[in-house]
DNA sequence: ATAAAAAGAGCCATGTAATGCACTATGAAG
DNA sequence: CTTCATAGTGCATTACATGGCTCTTTTTAT
């Protein structure tokens, strides 16, 4: 997973969810400025930042063996 | 998956591979320091950081919709 | 037991992530 | 076109991640 899909992950659920970036700032306790940043791509988050918004989102940061095979 | 189970991924997947701290620095492009204070648990890594970490082991860093269920 | 390898920690300089505030841009609804 | 909600940007400040160097601690092998 490439970095522009955890920041679509975190964009396609906030909208599934009907939740605007300020809302999601207020529940994950990320400053509005921050999540702004990571989801119009300029940013490289902490690892603490982006358990917030997935503990706000109902998603989980994980680590993942790739498949070499089907890339 | 929290926080540890991050850095349990690398550590379990570094001596899986039978590769040193020093080692993996070098493939990864992450500096040595930074590997050790990632692995001893201490630090808030950025996602670039993860994910060189990721791409020298082969593992791929993403979120995933938590269960609810079965926690 | 001891030597070598690997891991962890202190110190320090540099770069940049996080954040608030104010402003601009985009988009949808009337 | 105007208005309002939402999203994106510039700027400045603070905090901390990165990374090299050195030293200590722990682990492993003989």
């Amino acid at each position: 997973m490439h970095y522009e899909d955890l920041i679509n992950s975190v964009k396609q659920r906030r909208d599934m969810l009907n939740v605007t970036q300020e809302m999601l700032a207020d529940l994950s306790g990320v400053g509005l400025r921050t999540l702004k940043q990571f989801e119009s791509g300029k940013g490289n988050p902490t690892v603490e930042t982006l358990q917030k918004l997935g503990d706000a989102l109902g998603l989980e940061l994980n680590f993942r063996v790739k498949n070499l095979i089907a890339e």
